[in-house]
RNA sequence: GCCCUGGUGGUGGAAUUGGUAGACACGCAGGACUUAAAAUCCUGUUCGCCGCAAUGCGAGUGCGGGUUCAAUUCCCGCCUGGGGCACCA
């Protein structure tokens, strides 16, 4: 009777399928755990085993707490809206939700092979109708809310009305500018723009509309945004890589357009201080909090020499204000048309012609040193010193004010600038500057700063803050990095928006209209002007619809929200159903969403709490990241002459050669399979010709990459449960090292855990004598091997360690076997712990034992201190940490008692050699340490 | 450049709070069973030294210092792999 894992896996798979044994109800007197896996975007190149390490992880987890008595949500969906389906549909002329449908149903298949507990039951896909209708709704709210600054919270757009109606927009400044609104052309910057209540009620509706423009959470104006031509659509700062598409590489530019954003520059504040209260790894905090970018400093108007202007610039260190040798501002800055003298406007205008000429990409590239003087200058508050203004692309305009004081002894990027322009610099750190790198310190005290002489730098910015605030000349100010996020594409496979557009005015849809179905269309060119495809559909624009789609992040950011109530068609989630499920209590997944897919997540969760819909405010308590396997490729070399010919790795210095990848799966090690490297690619390289090593053989050479077909080295699960089992391959994933790290794949070793399983079988059985498991009661040393591996196993489950708990179970069965413990009051404990990493055999070895009802029902054996307890025991002692001897001292002796045993042993008299002792230490019930 | 994170045998890795470094597994070497192979089991496996013996000696967790009776673990300085951010004033 051997272990043939085939048949038990395929028969366990499809009984719980059967019996639904994943599914999980929305009451129950257990407490709740939600554990959830970052859904995957189902692509047409199937899993590799870099993707379920995370569900494997979870999947574990999830298990492991159903037998320590929870009610386990553990679901399963698909991130289904985006472009690669699309470009796909372009190329082939597929329709996306054709090569979707057949991804996924692949998808589900590798899920399958590996035996997860998922609740099938409530799958989403992001892409059907049923789903987002949900998402329409929840934009819709986004829509109709603006975030009150008073009571810190989002708040209907109605009660904003209420409050303009009575009082203008007093308590309610409008929040940020540099937004254009569709309607207004002229209404360029309304930052600080106020009206009164009976300006209000004169306004007509359009004008209306455009002011509640300005505050809606979700709100539409003109912005430059980041676009891709190649792919025909705006991305996100996220999607943005070293000026290319993160999908595809092509070049991005910045574009005027009219878009969709969200305004989570609102909640900068809240999404930092959410970080407080969640566990995230700090790796993962920082990211978020360096996207979010809160700085702390100063506005300082200057004037201007010969106008009435006045230059506004923001600075982190308004301490230096007497190092300021020169003003930048930005290309785009309004202000070079007023102050740019006649003597100076050739020159600048040759110089913005030139910053136009610049893609984002040579500006990324060639950070070279240009710029160009205004022939105006700004007065320093402070000495009345006449200062330079410049303009040069350094300075962005999207910062700040879009212009800078320039301090050169204390900014690498000042001086660089003051060398490259002749500037002098003037020097307030004495000796702590040298003149040739700028020294960025807070620490150093201040010189030839007027009143601030003598003064640490770190103190002296909150007397200038101070001085600027009484003379009305500056403000305190904090600033973010952080943009509003664009939150439209110009594409066709993703989420209609529910708006009409009536003469200029954005008008919602009614909730009774949603879902706003995604009509079917026969190609996916894009629509005039940058419009996305929908452009093209005339029943879509007669209607007057938007014509752009939502981007990949708007189904993501609430999907957890919908495993909890998946068919409900009144509500995304029913509250009473939310506040059971509450927050996800184990989320895992890649750090590559760290500032996009968790960011926007969690601003729709604080939205959709501050509304009252749910009752929490950050979505994901715990959040594990897994890190990325990655591929080991393999090269042959081949000879550059004759092109038959393939040189062994240690040869190829004789030879001139270029390595070319092949198929990991063709090579055991570094040992190339001649045989089947022949038969590779349809008999490509049928006639090829080997010099080989001494030994007969031909070694490969490798390199670490990304897993990825072209290269090669992608291995497929469906292969290694194929030989080996989803048990152990499930094990061996676990066993490669700690699920956070990352590491490249190598199939060697899985043997190991594959002989473990079979080790555990023969527990149970013989080949021979079949069953030879027995009712016996167990003994001491057996319960103490049992007893040890409950506790080690539950504390390594419950960190994460899942590395170290395969080990223990290995140490576990070894010693089992060694005893010849075949005992059911053992086994079964065991049996019961190993069922999250290997569920298949132990339901059969479970049921084989005669149990009625299934293992997945079991309860977590109970740790017994006592059986692992030792009566006395040899405790190492050391003579100043250096290990000399042991003694016996039973387990009830007191520290004194222990004391004086060491003392008494007539051995340690002759390596104490007359020196006092010192002191004694008893480290921990594991060793003795006298110290002389 | 800044932030984060790692560096331990031939390999993957273990050591949870400063307490016997190298668990567990792979690989390798030797052995048992077998006609043989597979499977299984046993022994050895950080490096160096001394051996008739062993509970022998010495070094050892990227490098150099420090704190401590005791450091893979804490502190300082460097080297190095990986990830993130990058004109953010």
């Amino acid at each position: 009777m051997e272990y043939d894992f085939r048949k038990i896996e395929n028969y366990w798979q499809n009984k719980w399928k059967e019996t639904n044994a994943y599914q999980v109800s929305n009451s129950s007197t257990k407490p709740k755990c939600y554990v959830l896996d970052m859904f995957p975007y189902p692509s047409g190149a199937g899993l590799h085993v870099g993707h379920p390490l995370g569900y494997i992880a979870s999947d574990i987890y999830a298990r492991f707490k159903r037998l320590k008595g929870f009610n386990v949500l553990h679901p399963m969906g698909y991130d289904a809206f985006g472009l690669p389906a699309e470009q796909y549909a372009i190329e082939h002329g597929i329709h996306p939700a054709v090569s979707t449908e057949d991804n996924i149903n692949n998808f589900r298949r590798q899920l399958d092979n590996i035996g997860f507990s998922f609740d099938w039951s409530r799958e989403v896909r992001t892409s059907q109708p049923g789903y987002y209708k949900w998402t329409q709704w929840i934009f819709l709210q986004l829509f109709n809310s603006y975030y009150n600054r008073q009571i810190n919270k989002a708040e209907s757009v109605e009660l904003l009305v209420k409050y303009f109606e009575a009082d203008g927009n007093k308590y309610n400044p409008i929040p940020n500018a540099g937004y254009q609104l569709p309607g207004t052309d002229d209404r360029k910057n309304v930052s600080g723009f106020s009206f009164t209540a009976s300006e209000w009620n004169a306004y007509d509706e359009a004008q209306q509309q455009d002011i509640l423009m300005q505050y809606r959470l979700a709100f539409c104006g003109y912005g430059e945004v980041n676009w891709c031509e190649a792919l025909g659509t705006v991305l996100a700062n996220d999607e943005v890589v070293n000026g290319v598409s993160e999908r595809g590489g092509f070049p991005v530019e910045k574009k005027r357009l009219r878009q969709w954003y969200l305004r989570i520059t609102e909640y900068a504040d809240r999404l930092l201080e959410g970080l407080e209260t969640v566990d995230f790894s700090e790796a993962m905090k920082d990211m978020q909090r360096n996207w979010i970018g809160k700085s702390y400093g100063a506005d300082i108007d200057f004037e201007i020499n010969d106008t009435i202007e006045k230059l506004k610039v923001y600075t982190t260190r308004p301490d230096t204000i007497f190092g300021v040798d020169f003003m930048v501002i930005a290309p785009e800055h309004e202000l070079i048309e007023k102050i740019t003298t006649r003597k100076h406007r050739q020159e600048v205008d040759d110089y913005l012609a030139y910053v136009k000429s610049r893609s984002e990409r040579e500006r990324m590239a060639e950070k070279k040193i240009s710029g160009c003087f205004t022939g105006a200058y700004a007065i320093n508050p402070f000495n009345s010193r006449e200062i330079p203004i410049y303009i040069s692309e350094y300075v962005l305009a999207g910062y700040g004010t879009g212009a800078i004081m320039a301090v050169p002894c204390g900014d690498e990027r000042d001086l660089r600038f003051a060398k490259h322009f002749g500037i002098n610099v003037t020097n307030i750190l004495g000796d702590q500057f040298n003149g040739e790198e700028a020294n960025p310190t807070k620490d150093a005290e201040l010189l030839d700063s007027d009143f601030l002489t003598g003064m640490l730098m770190r103190d002296a910015g909150e007397i200038i803050i101070r001085d600027l605030e009484d003379w009305g000349k500056g403000k305190r100010k904090v600033n973010y990095k952080m943009r509003d996020a664009a939150f439209s594409r110009q594409r066709y496979w993703g989420e209609p928006f529910p708006i009409k557009w009536i003469n200029g005015i954005a008008y919602p849809l009614d909730d009774t209209e949603l879902p706003l179905e995604l009509p079917k269309v026969d190609e996916y060119k894009p629509g005039p002007d940058g419009e996305g495809p929908l452009a093209n559909i005339e029943s879509w624009t007669a209607q007057q619809l938007e014509t752009n789609t939502m981007p990949g992040y708007a189904g993501s950011s609430w999907y957890f929200l919908r495993y909890m109530d998946p068919h409900n068609s009144d509500a995304f989630c029913d509250r009473k159903v939310s506040d059971y499920w509450n927050q996800v209590d184990l989320y895992i997944g890649g750090t590559e969403h760290a500032v996009g897919h968790l960011l926007y997540s969690r601003l729709w969760t604080k939205v959709l709490c501050d509304l009252g819909y749910i009752g929490f405010d950050e979505p994901y308590k715990k959040l594990v990241n897994q890190g990325m396997i990655q591929g080991s490729s393999r090269f042959v070399y081949r000879d550059k002459v004759d092109t038959d010919t393939f040189i062994s790795y240690n040869l190829i210095k004789a030879y001139d050669t270029i390595p070319i990848h092949v198929d990991v799966n063709m090579v055991d090690g570094f040992e190339l399979d001649i045989e089947a490297f022949k038969k590779w690619r349809n008999g490509e390289y049928a006639n090829a010709k080997f010099i080989l090593e001494n030994n007969g053989k031909y070694f490969c050479s490798s390199e670490v990459e990304k897993m990825s077909k072209s290269k090669f080295n992608t291995v497929s699960p469906d292969l290694l449960v194929d030989k080996y089992g989803a048990d152990t391959f499930r094990m061996y994933e676990m066993f490669l090292g700690p699920v956070e790290q990352s590491k490249p794949w190598d199939t060697k070793g899985i043997e190991g855990v594959h002989r473990f399983l079979r080790k555990l079988w023969r527990l149970f059985f013989d080949e021979v004598k079949g069953n030879i498991w027995t009712g016996e009661k167990a003994n001491e040393a057996e319960l103490k091997t049992l007893h040890r591996a409950i506790k080690k196993i539950e504390d390594d489950t419950e960190r994460f360690s899942f590395n170290t708990a395969v080990s223990a179970f290995m140490v576990c069965v070894n010693e089992l076997s060694d005893l010849k413990c075949t005992k059911r009051e053992v086994l079964e404990p065991l049996l019961i712990l190993l069922t999250p990493y290997a569920p298949h055999i132990c339901e059969e070895l479970w049921t084989r034992l005669g149990n009625n009802s299934s293992i997945l029902d079991a309860s977590f054996p109970v740790f017994e201190a006592k059986n692992i307890a030792e009566s006395a025991k040899e405790y190492p002692v050391s003579v100043n940490g250096k290990l000399r001897t042991t003694i016996n001292i039973s387990l009830d002796a007191t520290e004194s008692e222990v004391e004086q045993l060491v003392l008494a042993n007539e051995i340690m008299k002759k390596w104490i050699e007359d020196k006092p002792v010192k002191k004694l230490i008893f480290v921990k019930n594991k060793m003795v340490n006298v110290v002389v």
